[in-house]
DNA sequence: CGCGATCTTGCCCCATGGGGCACTTTCGTA
DNA sequence: TACGAAAGTGCCCCATGGGGCAAGATCGCG
């Protein structure tokens, strides 16, 4: 996850200047066409993006095995299909298990078989070449959007599993059945303690949850699986 | 909706054989070719799913106005992209706000440019004729596990917007308030009722919402964006 | 105008939720 | 083995939730 290596404080006024970047949404091109990507390359910096620029999709993956510096941000792919070696649709197939990055397809030649293929295996949006820089523009946004919003869902997630992973068992169990609904000397006699033990854990539970409202528990719970 | 016309009971042979089919799929296909739309007609046949058959966009969506008698089940629509009159995508358009039944579209000789137009606008699937009976079979499939997944939220939230429909503005101003977690004394203050009156809203919300524990409040609340 | 229906409120009762305090038990460890 | 920390429990206090009952307040309507 490009997710894990964000939390980089800038020291230089270029990586001031990167971070703004980032904030703004990072392009990941891969395409084997060298003048491609440096057009792209040119627009995105234009609009304030930051890029990367891979010319195969296994340069790509061997990059990702040593994450560089980065900045906190949405991101997205945005990759060739056709080219030498692994091709796009490859790629995609292997990341999907592993990223939430939103992936944008692009092709010069392609069928409606292909783009069909791209959009069932996930793909945000699968563009042909030529492509007007403005209707480019608008994908990589739209891809931004989601990535910002996948990015916001996942780290809420990943706060309340954090908060969860806190709980011993038995606070998550009472936790689960307050949220059933059960009373706290309904859940004292599930559960074979105290009145008084079972009231503890469902303080103790609440506390770490950092929840004071009910409904807040029944959200997380809910949004968590539990 | 196709969902308005469900409640009918079959009641002569003929009916019991479609009311059967129509529970485990029904098919809408629009295709200007007679002998396509025939040959897919054969094979739902055998498959044992209901269809209808249109030869236009227009045919079909006069035939929407005068809803035939159909039964509950999930629902698809596959269309053809190139037609005479109105095309795939543009019924796809006008579509797309009145109805939530899955659209698959199927072209002849379409570029990646009409797929990704349908995929962003909505689309469950683009097909390619000529497409192996087992490939459109399981766009089907697929398209009726949509249709099936959307109909049963459909119709929870509707249940659920019908009971919130009986409550009466305090009422569901209580509910609210519950929802935020408010207690029944802060509830009254924030209306400047009496305590006894709060209580009385809450109950009488809780009893027609028919809703015993509070999770289930708090999931309903939420569901209905209350 | 009067009258019944509905809404609102006060009073009361009991169960539940939240939590402080002290005591006992358990258990890892010096 | 003795000891301190943590877990489990009992007792107590008060606020809140749920709800029955009856009296007052409002209001539409004959």
């Amino acid at each position: 996850m490009s997710h894990s290596r964000l939390n980089r404080p800038p020291v230089t006024v270029e990586e001031e200047r990167m971070a703004e970047r980032c904030a703004q949404g990072r392009v990941i091109v891969i395409d084997d066409d060298d003048d491609w990507r440096d057009a792209i390359a040119g627009a995105l910096d234009l609009e304030g993006y930051a890029w990367e620029s891979h010319a195969s999709a296994l340069s790509f993956l061997s990059s990702r095995q040593q994450p560089e510096p980065a900045f906190p941000g949405p991101c997205c792919i945005l990759c060739d299909v056709r080219m030498p070696g692994m091709d796009g649709l490859e790629l995609q197939r292997q990341l999907l298990t592993q990223t939430a990055t939103p992936f944008l397809l692009i092709s010069g030649e392609s069928g409606a078989r292909e783009a069909a293929a791209a959009f069932r295996a996930g793909a945000l949006d699968f563009l042909t070449k030529p492509v007007g820089l403005d209707k480019l523009l608008e994908a990589i946004e739209r891809a931004l959007v989601v990535s910002r919003e996948r990015q916001r869902r996942a780290e809420t997630l990943a706060e309340m599993g954090r908060r969860v992973a806190q709980l011993t068992p038995r606070e998550l169990r009472v936790v689960r059945l307050v949220v059933e609904g059960q009373t706290n000397p309904e859940i004292a006699a599930t559960m074979n303690v105290a009145l008084r033990t079972a009231k503890l854990y469902r303080q103790r539970a609440i506390e770490k949850l950092g929840v004071s409202r009910l409904a807040d528990l029944v959200r997380m719970a809910d949004a968590l699986g539990i």
